[in-house]
DNA sequence: AAGCACATGTAACAGGTTACATGATTTC
DNA sequence: GAAATCATGTAACCTGTTACATGTGCTT
């Protein structure tokens, strides 16, 4: 069974911090927790529609200056326990885990042997840039703090999420320069 | 721009290696590249009616034993024109790498602190399996051949997936084992 | 003859992206 | 006053999953 509405369950779970209006939860998206689930504005508003009518949510306006309304939402009761049962959940197996680079490697043997370095190094750029964006923002929260036993619950749920991401960037570098060079001289043959 | 037609081009790449019939794309999505994309039966052959629409593909019958049809299907020169310059293309982002896990450990404050270790062990015990499935294709197919210098350009496609998608595990038991200690230990204080 | 793998298809629904549409507030 | 950001929403379309539906061929 595939994991159903996770946006769902991404959605409760960032109001279980705090409240949040439809823009703050797009917002939280394009920071940490966004390497591992995103979604566009048009999704979210609709999914936040639907937890309106399930009762999972509730809602209150809030005034910016003059008279632009924030939607502001939170928990209820309802929503608490759907978050809690859902984070307690076994996985029964690891969904695949989609990669459109890796899938184009696969085909390799159609790409002319002149091409692949570039396309290499454009991968590598990408994943360059990523990761000092992640090793930023490592900095920025955690840079003092080098020893994870001290964060508090909330702060630790972040460390673990951004040192994942920045574990899986380093990852997949160390195997594009790897794998560049086993290209290299299997070219050269 | 988010990747379109993933699967268009999945499809073209498995048939630029040979025909196929709609199962045996089928399968080979339970095998390595199931590591990087995958498609049911159900939408496979849709889009398989697809691409004989746009003259991507065509079909011929086989028959097996006495009745039983399978539809083959070849590229076209179109298919292959249009496979080319897919492979050739430059990523301008990485997309998100949804993972559901580290989605819930985010919101780890919400999780008790006693189920927090059994929901890393059946995770680890998830990925364990996985990497043992890998470990063991890689032994069918590379396992004397310690040189990859030595593979042909359409084995080393498969070379190269299978130990990405290998790392890509180790490197996520290693981020399981590292946190769950952390974890562990943070509960103590 | 039973069970499993081979083989193909459709329908309903769920999840996600792009484009369209509008207006307020802040910053320079 | 222009531009960027804040803020919310809908419509059309594309992608992907689950369930339904049917039949053949091989192995034991």
């Amino acid at each position: 069974m595939a994991q159903r509405r996770v946006l769902k369950y991404a959605i409760l779970g960032l109001l279980s911090k705090q409240d949040m209006s439809g823009y703050d939860i797009t917002s939280e998206f394009k920071k940490a927790i966004g390497q591992f689930w995103s979604a566009k504005h048009s999704q979210i508003y609709l999914e936040l529609k639907k937890l309106l009518t399930e009762d999972s949510i509730s809602q209150y306006i809030e005034i910016s200056g003059v008279k632009l309304e924030r939607k502001m939402y939170t928990l209820t009761s309802k929503g608490k326990e759907d978050l809690k049962s859902w984070l307690l959940a076994f996985e029964d197996h690891v969904q695949t885990e989609k990669d459109v680079f890796a899938l184009r490697l696969y085909f390799l043997k159609d790409i002319p042997l002149e091409e692949i370095p570039s396309l290499f190094e454009n991968q590598l750029r990408l994943r360059n840039e990523k990761l000092a964006f992640l090793n930023d923002q490592y900095a920025v929260y955690f840079g003092e703090e080098n020893n994870p036993i001290d964060l508090n619950k909330e702060e630790l749920g972040h460390f673990l999420v951004l040192t994942k991401a920045i574990a899986r960037e380093e990852n997949y570098i160390d195997w594009l320069t790897t794998s560049l060079e086993i290209v290299k001289q299997n070219g050269r043959k």
